[in-house]
DNA sequence: TTGATTTATCGAAACGTTTTAATATATTTT
DNA sequence: AAAATATATTAAAACGTTTCGATAAATCAA
């Protein structure tokens, strides 16, 4: 059917192997006789069959994505732009990447992703918050795998991470350079690492303007410990203004959040930003398209879904490589909910 | 390394080509052999290489999924639930699920999709509204492709329609029986066929209700010959509302354009739904979480993507079937934004 | 010049399956 | 009891590549 490696060794007048070579770039093979099998190949549209080579060569050219089910059937866009930063950097590779879910009360035994089962991939990026026996299960495969903005206390993992304490910091800066006094924070479940860090970067940023007084921090936090949504969101901004209406400012773990906690400082009938302005982190799409336009954090998602690629590349290549961790820094992005007068531009 | 097939004949004491009888489920093999291998296979954990298999079938085992790369990347969520539906539908039948964008300005000549370069499907999925040229292409190259949610007019192609007309029927009625009179229609490019037949059942709705008086239509209905969006929602219900203040319903050509009317008509200051009523359709995710709640024809995307790889795996199986269409049916569903006093329940 | 190295090419084995055709045995039909 | 058919097993070829080692020619060092 299709041109095979052979016909293009026939027409060129050289052996198979010799075609091989130039296919892959490697030993010793004179110019011109190279530049014929090239013209030939070309002459023939000759492209690779991937499973021949695969087979020959015992790598699957495919990289796993998996990511907790409710992340990419639900509001959502996070995860899965970031999965099109790593479809984009595989364009590049010619190799695939397979995207599966998993679910909450996922268990190895029973409900490995079956990319894992057949050894279908080369490594893995784990898109988030993803079940811990997952981890376990792929660290003893020894099979190269990357978290992306996640990692599990006191285990060194290759890691891409994002620059949530100085996008927090930074962004709470904002707010009290904009004179607010009472910057709530309002997030969902701690056991996320990077809502733990977003969270520092708040503290450490109202500590620098000497903000924080005795209570503070514990009366202007709410945070529930599950996972983060809208309605957080909305509970925790209408039982905060509630309980304490000198609140100024709330600072959001996620964009996600924020959007609710908009809608309860509507509820409750304050304006945006000049009575309470709101900052989110992430920036998803939907943050620019709501009404206030949502101020935020910009996370570069496709950026991430690059480096994740990229680092994934590297380990494949390199499986003995020391774990490491590289950090994607965000920018902080001013729009209605936090565009207060002073600070207009 | 891993256990082979030759592992598994071995230790059965057969030949390899009765372990691959058995792994296919084909000829003949005397039940306790059969047995026999089954449990040593179960025992050492086999799993055959797909590499090899496919190599050695000349089937690839997976499929393609084609989505324009604005729909990915943006607010839209329709496509990636369908894209979720087709794995959830691919894991059953050990294939994988291949996704990627076309740009706008496709050109099959440069941009083709590299599991379309190199052969690695065995057929396509095409979402949503996809370049003519890429429709085209999968034509001529007798490769197996359905079209969801889309169609070309005058050609029958195998496709997954969703039920468009009577959705937008029965929304319609619903404003009709809640005893609204003016209702508008805001849309996007009717160039696509799915928007046509919402239209359709919009207009043939109000002829039912004898409401379609002289100049009704035109003077009800805004659209913008480009991709839907939320900015078009807001432009049209501002004009609209503005040019005609009878209006006290706006049936909406998708949910993303419902979300900016419901924008438009909260910055002209009437009420939702009392003054103004709107519906929408897709019900994609933020919907659910839209001020106010967003009244909205459900699309059941999950349905979709199963439908559309079972279709495509008959396709695959029986190559010469006639192309068909299938039609997958929706459901009103009444939020906030339609929920008036005389229909609450 | 000789021997060593570098450059160039190729035959053949290997990767793990499926499948075809051959063979052998058991069962059914005549 | 012979012929025909169904059941059961297998050896070997095939799928399209990579890679190892062999071989030969060209270049270099002494």
């Amino acid at each position: 059917m299709a041109t095979t490696i052979k016909d293009i060794a026939k027409k060129a007048g050289v052996s198979i192997s010799t075609v091989s070579l130039v296919l892959n770039r490697k030993g010793y093979v004179a110019p011109k006789t190279k530049e014929k099998i090239l013209s030939v190949m070309n002459r023939m549209d000759y492209k690779p069959l991937h499973s021949a080579r695969k087979l020959a060569t015992q790598k699957t050219g495919n990289i796993g994505y998996i990511i907790w089910e409710g992340h990419f059937s639900e509001v959502e866009m996070f995860y899965s732009q970031v999965f099109l930063g790593m479809e984009y950097a595989a364009r590049k590779s010619d190799s695939y990447i397979l995207l599966t879910t998993v679910k909450e009360d996922f268990d190895p035994k029973n409900d490995l992703p079956r990319f894992l089962q057949y050894k279908d991939v080369d490594g893995v990026a784990l898109a988030g918050r993803v079940p811990h026996t997952l981890i376990e299960y792929l660290d003893n495969q020894e099979l190269p795998f990357v978290l992306i903005d996640y990692e599990l206390p006191g285990k060194s993992f290759n890691c891409i991470k994002i620059d949530n304490y100085n996008g927090a910091f930074r962004a709470v800066e904002n707010l009290v350079l904009a004179d607010k006094k009472y910057i709530a924070f309002v997030g969902g479940t701690f056991f996320h690492p990077s809502i733990k860090e977003r969270y520092r970067g708040y503290r450490e940023a109202l500590e620098k303007y000497n903000l924080v007084n005795d209570g503070y921090l514990k009366k202007y936090s709410y945070c529930e410990n599950i996972e983060t949504s809208r309605s957080i969101g909305e509970n925790g901004a209408i039982k905060l203004l509630n309980r304490h209406p000198e609140i100024d400012a709330i600072f959001c773990c996620n964009d996600t959040t924020a959007m609710g906690v908009i809608t309860g400082i509507q509820k409750i009938g304050k304006k945006i930003p000049q009575e309470v302005a709101v900052i989110g982190f992430d920036d998803i799409p939907p943050a620019e398209y709501n009404m206030p336009k949502l101020s935020t954090v910009r996370v570069p998602k496709l950026e991430i879904g690059k480096q994740a690629f990229m680092l994934l590349s590297e380990l494949i290549n390199n499986p003995n490589m020391a774990p490491q961790t590289r950090i994607i820094s965000v920018d902080l992005v001013i729009r209605e909910s936090s565009h207060s007068e002073g600070n207009k531009q």
